[in-house]
DNA sequence: TTATTATGGTTTATATTATAAACTTATTTA
DNA sequence: TAAATAAGTTTATAATATAAACCATAATAA
């Protein structure tokens, strides 16, 4: 017991770690919202964010407010259990 | 409150990680111990060791078992207070 | 009206990193 | 003596994280 157990290289990223735990919290998120609690760069965003959508462990949806591109993400069924795996192979690093 | 505090990019590195996971609890420990515990390469753990001791994380020693080469190491202060705020602010992106 | 700045992103370039492959030196074993 | 093993180190490469540059639209100022 007790072995080092491989950590998700999605997930073990200080971006994307970080977007993964606020949507595990909420309902969705819009990206504007992300960039503000996780302090990073737009550009910086968009990439992670893709990164986890292209890994099915996020969907995002693209619309309008009003006239302005809105972008929604939510963390997917996947994407939870995937979280939940990697906090438990984690703690074997941890504790 | 719980805002994502950095993660010391030295610590999030899974082999790093797994080092520091082991030294902290014992007084010392050989190369070949913390390659097999950590199922890593021998490449591979050289790099990630001169890695922590150059931030002084870690001290190495060479010295010779016999007549072969043996590099023991041991974590340092500056490389437990690391770890163990690593650990905390972990804690805020997982919790 | 025409600039200028802000908003909400995406794309691209770059520097860093993690990792394994290849190598070295010495020592057993067949 | 030749081949395999041990204990690493050095080097090459592919992947990654990150910010800079860019784009389109909207709001504001001159």
């Amino acid at each position: 017991m007790s072995a080092f157990k491989p950590l998700d290289p999605l997930l073990h990223s200080q971006l994307r770690l970080a977007v993964m735990s606020l949507l595990i919290s909420v309902e969705s998120a819009e990206f504007t919202f992300l960039k503000e609690k996780t302090e990073s760069t737009a550009g910086n965003l968009s990439v992670q964010l893709d990164k986890l959508d292209k890994a099915e462990y996020i969907s995002i949806s693209k619309s309008f407010k009003g006239r302005r591109p809105l972008t929604t993400c939510s963390i997917t069924q996947k994407g939870i259990k995937a979280f939940e795996s990697y906090v438990e192979n984690l703690k074997n690093y941890i504790t």
